[in-house]
RNA sequence: GCGAAAGUGGCGGAAUUGGUAUACGCGCUAGACUUAGGAUCUAGUCCCGAGAAAUCGGGUUAGGGGUUCGAGUCCCCUCUUUCGCACCA
């Protein structure tokens, strides 16, 4: 039964549509260069078409639209773009699935959301938006593809990589997570492969990717950052076999080489085949084809027992000049350093395990304890595990005796001096894989002639555009093998018949650059306006999940920097400062899934409450930064608070008696006092507000505004209305509101006689004055102990606080029979007396 | 195993950075207005004890210890949770 409603009433239902109108129509959110006004480049996220925006994008964009609302309140000239990171492969798992072209769905999922972020009432520039599917986009994708090869920093190479077989492609080593090494998106454990792909040199900026010294990122994702660069400090060392063979390996710990009993190669090293013996050599064949087979998550489980085989060749310790045998083991990984070790038993856990499973020697050289007095090392064949400590050197020849603090340099130096080694940096990094076998994507700019091999298609062909006409196997293998018309192509040296490259670009690719084609996404001179770019780079802030801390954000960060030394950008880095938001789990606290059944629409919500609601709501109901289980019962909170809002500044003449200035006054009258309060408390909240949006704090901006209009209805009440401060509380109320509730804030405005939209007017200014307090609660402590509260001017001498303390009824009956050792005096907050 | 972050009412969470712990909201309890309420308004709501009540006393920020006049905040130990990495030489 529908019951009439009150015109009077709160109804987004009414505002919301009638302000995004206006907004869009009075092209309020456009952002153009403007020299005069600070600019600020508000970059959040841009979402994956995947079909709707669920309460998690509202959770990621609502905020940040929060706070590029306030920055521009603030007097900053704003850009909030958006765009759609639309190739991938859920387009394509839906083509195969459903049989829909990959670009029907994308794009129509596109359209759809285009309707969700408007009735967000995001203040997103819709002209400046990128799609990065468009061939318009993707022509510069490839463009860019080109530069990194013509300036070496990318490369084809055959190598063994990980490949998802549910998603028919080669995965980059950060898309590959978990203890079983799973598909970062199926979830399905990858296997290795044989194959020729392209990477990028991103290893040539693992040293710079480690200075954060320019940038303000959380904390958090520069420690995931170093870690998974993971820079170590060692040295590059030359063994020799008996034929005079190089074997180099990389250690850390180069002042245990006395130590180093035997050589442990990688099965897949290309001298295992050549050192082997004859008499080894069936059983290190089997061995290594064995080895090289197994999955990932087998070889790389760290508790299984280790196994390697002997390969029957031998190689001389370049600092001992012992014969030690050579192995070969899986535990020894061929894509870290140079795929060799050598191996030190009894100071490596590892070398320890294996030496003591297959009877090598233990051979300490390093005395245990960090070398404290009396200690000498336990002799190999009694070690029970490896000595990692560092302690003075041991049986190491010139170098015994060395301390620790100096045993890693001596023996670089020394080592350096005889010239088998050399000191080095090795990082974890590995160079990005960017191929994929897939058909979603942008087409790599590459054409293979027999003639002559890997040529680059000419600028002036640019996009490779990827044909629509395909179709699908029921394997799911890229279609564009199969396309002959496309696929057959010319050399563009030679004009000789050649083959396109069929496999497309990685998605993070195309999202390496995106914040660059906002600033011009029509502009067909270069993949972006250079005068764009000079207003507006680099990115101000940069929100979105943490998730992409060893992904997107990594690459981002190489690209920048790689195009900064070719020439394309300026600046070192390209998003200043960076803030994640956790994310919202469904209400039983798990992670939202369709298949769960737990996922929170927001379409729904906004139905049911408007979209200011919604906004508010994610902005109040967990520490931004934590995220966490949703809980739909907590929305009527900020839901029944904007209507208080609503009627606190609608019905305000039904209120009580103004309590008029002329009513005659001393300072001392109910009236004054009514209207210091208030403006105090405007004022006070201003300041909360203004820093909490400043620092991405949103849920205390709700609760401080919550607060102040639990305390305006109170003025209200005791006559506060149609006073100056009233209206002073009225309109700077409407102006905190209104980066969180566009909507509300904007028809406040309007019914408050405002000029313009409230969306561009400044951010109101704190009265200190106003703010500060004549009269502040002086806590009275006796030993720590809360005993009493007493009202005192501010500012008052600190012997006069101690004398009113110590004479204070709350006090007093804690003090008699004591003696009064100490009194602390904290000015303008307490009294703590320190009795025996 | 290594690394990081975090543990505050029934729940989400505040706490000006060492100074009144539990702001704000949800939920709950009672009342008002209502034909009705998943609307609105008012009051109460950390725990224990005393009191008819106003109030008063004691305790409390995962647990234990320490520094300090004073600790949710700093230090040490233990436990729990979450996340990341996982044979990286």
């Amino acid at each position: 039964m529908e019951r009439e409603k009150d015109p009077r009433a709160y109804d987004p239902a009414v505002i919301e549509p009638k302000w995004q109108q206006r907004w869009e129509e009075s092209g309020l959110h456009n952002a153009d260069i403007d020299p005069s006004r600070p600019k600020h480049y508000a970059l959040t996220m841009l979402p994956y078409p995947s079909g709707e925006l669920h309460i998690g994008h509202w959770y990621a964009i609502a905020p940040s639209d929060a706070q590029a609302r306030f920055m521009r309140m603030r007097g900053h000239n704003v850009l909030f773009p958006m765009g759609f990171d639309a190739f991938g492969l859920p387009a394509e798992n839906a083509a195969i699935k459903r049989n829909i072209h990959p670009k029907t769905w994308t794009f129509a999922n596109i359209d759809r959301m285009h309707g969700q972020l408007r009735r967000m009432g995001t203040m997103i520039d819709w002209r400046r938006e990128m799609i990065s599917a468009h061939p318009e986009y993707y022509r510069w994708t490839q463009w860019f593809f080109l530069q990194f090869f013509v300036n070496d920093l990318a490369y084809r190479k055959k190598a063994a990589v990980d490949w998802c077989p549910s998603c028919n492609t080669t995965l980059a080593r950060e898309q590959v997570i978990g203890d079983d090494r799973h598909c970062e998106r199926c979830g399905t454990p990858v296997v290795r492969k044989e194959l020729a792909q392209w990477f990028f040199r991103t290893t040539q900026y693992a040293e710079e990717l480690l200075d954060f010294s320019k940038i303000d990122w959380p904390e958090r994702v520069e420690t995931l950052q170093s870690r998974w660069i993971g820079r170590s400090e060692g040295a590059s060392l030359v063994f020799r076999t008996e034929t005079g063979e190089p074997i180099e390996v990389f250690t850390t710990r180069p002042d245990t080489i006395w130590g180093a009993t035997f050589l442990v190669l990688a099965p897949e090293h290309a001298l295992v085949s050549k050192l082997t013996s004859a008499d080894r050599k069936e059983e290190v064949e089997a061995y290594v084809t064995a080895a090289v087979r197994q999955s990932d998550l087998q070889r790389e489980a760290t508790d299984k027992e280790k196994t390697g085989v002997f390969t029957g060749g031998y190689a001389i310790n370049p600092a001992n000049g012992e014969r030690i045998p050579v192995w070969t083991a899986d535990y020894v990984l061929p894509g870290y350093g140079t795929g060799a070790i050598m191996a030190v038993p009894a100071h490596d856990q590892r070398d320890f395990e294996f030496a003591r499973r297959f009877d090598l020697e233990i051979k300490p050289v390093i005395v245990p304890d960090g070398g404290a007095e009396g200690a000498l090392p336990v002799a190999g064949d009694q070690m029970v595990e490896a000595s990692t400590e560092r302690g003075p050197m041991f049986d190491s020849g010139p170098l015994t005796g060395t301390p620790a603090g100096e045993a890693f340099a001596r023996s670089v130096a020394w080592l350096e001096e005889k010239g088998a080694g050399k000191k080095s940096v090795n990082f974890r990094l590995r160079d990005w894989l960017v191929s994929r076998q897939r058909y979603w994507g942008a087409p790599i700019p590459i054409v293979y002639c027999p003639e002559h091999g890997a040529v680059p298609v000419p600028e002036d062909q640019l996009p490779v555009l990827l044909p629509d006409d395909v179709e699908w196997l029921p394997t799911g293998e890229s279609p564009l093998k199969l396309h002959a018309t496309w696929k057959n192509t010319t050399c563009p040296v030679c004009g000789g018949a050649a083959e396109r490259e069929t496999d497309t670009m990685d998605t993070f690719m195309c999202s390496s650059w995106y914040h660059l084609r906002y600033l011009s996404p029509h502009y067909d001179g270069g993949p972006f306006d250079p005068a764009e770019y000079r207003y507006w780079m680099p990115v101000d802030t940069y929100t979105g999940g943490i998730e992409h801390a060893t992904m997107h954000l990594i690459y981002t960060r190489f690209f920048h920097k790689a195009c900064r030394d070719i020439g394309v950008v300026q600046d070192d880095e390209p998003m200043l400062k960076l803030r994640n938001q956790g994310i919202i789990l469904g209400e039983d606290s798990e992670k939202m899934s369709k298949s769960r059944g737990n996922v929170v629409a927001p379409d729904e919500l906004v139905d049911r409450y408007g979209a200011d609601t919604v906004r508010a709501y994610l902005m109040f109901c967990a520490r931004w930064d934590f995220g966490g289980p949703w809980n739909g019962r907590g929305i009527e909170g900020t839901a029944r608070w904007l209507r208080r809002v609503w009627s606190l500044f609608t019905e305000e003449s039904e209120g009580g008696t103004p309590a008029t200035p002329a009513t005659p006054a001393t300072p001392a009258t109910p009236a004054n006092t009514v209207i210091d309060r208030l403006r105090r408390k405007v004022h006070q909240t201003l300041k909360q507000v203004t820093r909490d949006l400043d620092q991405f704090q949103f849920n205390t901006v709700v609760a401080a505004l919550m607060e102040l209009q639990n305390e305006l209805s109170q003025s209200r009440n005791d006559g506060a209305v149609g006073t100056p401060a009233w209206r002073e509380a009225h309109e700077i109320y409407v102006k905190m509101l209104a980066p969180v509730a566009p909507h509300v804030a904007d028809e406040l405005w309007e019914k408050l006689g405002g000029e313009g939209s409230i969306h561009v007017q400044p951010w109101p200014e704190v009265d200190e004055k106003a703010a500060s307090v004549e009269e502040v609660t002086l806590v009275v402590q006796v030993n720590g102990k809360l005993r009493d509260r007493i009202t005192v001017p501010v500012g008052i001498a600190d012997d006069e606080a101690r004398k009113i303390a110590l004479e204070s009824e709350g006090s007093r009956r804690f003090l008699e029979g004591k003696e009064v050792r100490q009194v602390i005096v904290v000015p303008g907050r307490l009294v703590n007396i320190v009795v025996s």
